[in-house]
DNA sequence: GTCTATACTTCGATAGAC
DNA sequence: GTCTATCGAAGTATAGAC
């Protein structure tokens, strides 16, 4: 019974390089590339340090999900202080590399129940935070307004799937569907701010 | 030089059994599962077989997608004959294995580019007819009607983040989410028919 | 068409010295 | 906290017999 095994500090700079080299080589390579040792040899370090700092590669990846979403958390918590809220909800869910990194975690989450739980409870908490912002945005809109549970499943899912086909390279009917987003936008909140 | 190499024949039914047992490991533990152990393990074979008929795993996921594609194509022509090819469409696009596979291969075609392009490529034709099938429901609609290129990102959007969502167990919004798009559908085509 | 045998690489993970 | 050393398992791929 080895019951005793040494693990290395939450706040460790060695900690948070093998999490950053981990980050990218998923968005890069995609989530299988996520080894011990390819993620030690990005970081310039041995992949011994991998298990020192996490037990097993699930953790790993399960500490990469907690701090990609306390920090997509903040980054919401931003927008939605901004004077164009939805706008600047939908220029969020727009980023290429958040997407990327949640339709990794979304593939890896189909087989592991750990990491699937975790993200899952991370997700519905961004989602309500989302639609009740959209809610207030909304209720002082017409009557033939969209319901906010309905506009954030859809602009999560818009954004989503055209980063997603844009990675692949397919451009097919994306320009019509931006320029209803934008309409739906400008209706909303008025026109995109002068920068 | 080993110029030449056999390989087996595209209408053995081995390679069929191949092929069944790599889709199923796909969905069931996501592309990271398939490998040559795994497949032929599943299809109650040896593992050299797997590189008999695939030279390389590359190989083996191509064909993979190109079967997946040509099955996908005739399933869409029956949804397009129905009476209500936009429900028809709707539903084709909510089926569960379907997108979960898409989805895998999205994820897979992101660090291997022989796969990125004959995913594109399929989904590109695929998408192009759903937008003429779309147009032509909404010919004869009011003026107030979405572009049809839209309607088709909007679909494939909204059914592919649902299906997805729900594998992992979340739920926030999607009765709301449904409902519109039940709304939309009703009002396009019609009431659901009775069966 | 399927088998045995096999080469070589990479993987996760641990023990124990410094 | 980082190192050396090391295990056994699993990965892709090939050669050649049956």
């Amino acid at each position: 019974m080895t019951v005793t095994r040494r693990i290395g500090a939450e706040d460790s700079a060695t900690r948070a390089a093998l999490l950053d080299a981990a980050q990218q080589l998923m968005l890069e390579e995609g989530y299988a590339a996520v080894t011990s040792r390819r993620v030690a040899a990005k970081a310039g370090l041995k992949p011994q340090l991998v298990h020192y700092y996490f037990r097993t590669m699930d953790d790993l990846f399960i500490a990469l999900v907690r701090r990609g979403a306390e920090q997509n958390l903040e980054r919401q918590s931003r927008a939605l202080a901004s004077p164009q809220p939805l706008r600047a909800l939908w220029e969020f869910s727009s980023d290429p590399a958040g997407t990327t990194l949640t339709m990794e975690f979304s593939a890896l989450a189909n087989h592991r129940k750990a990491i699937r739980s975790e993200l899952a409870t991370y997700a519905e908490r961004f989602r309500r935070r989302e639609t009740e912002a959209i809610a207030d945005v909304l209720a002082h809109a017409g009557a033939e307004a969209l319901p906010p549970e309905a506009v954030a499943v859809l602009m999560t899912s818009v954004s989503r799937i055209l980063v997603l086909e844009e990675a692949l390279g397919m451009t097919t009917g994306h320009a019509e569907m931006r320029a209803l987003v934008e309409q739906y936008l400008e209706r909303s909140e008025g026109p995109a701010p002068q920068r």
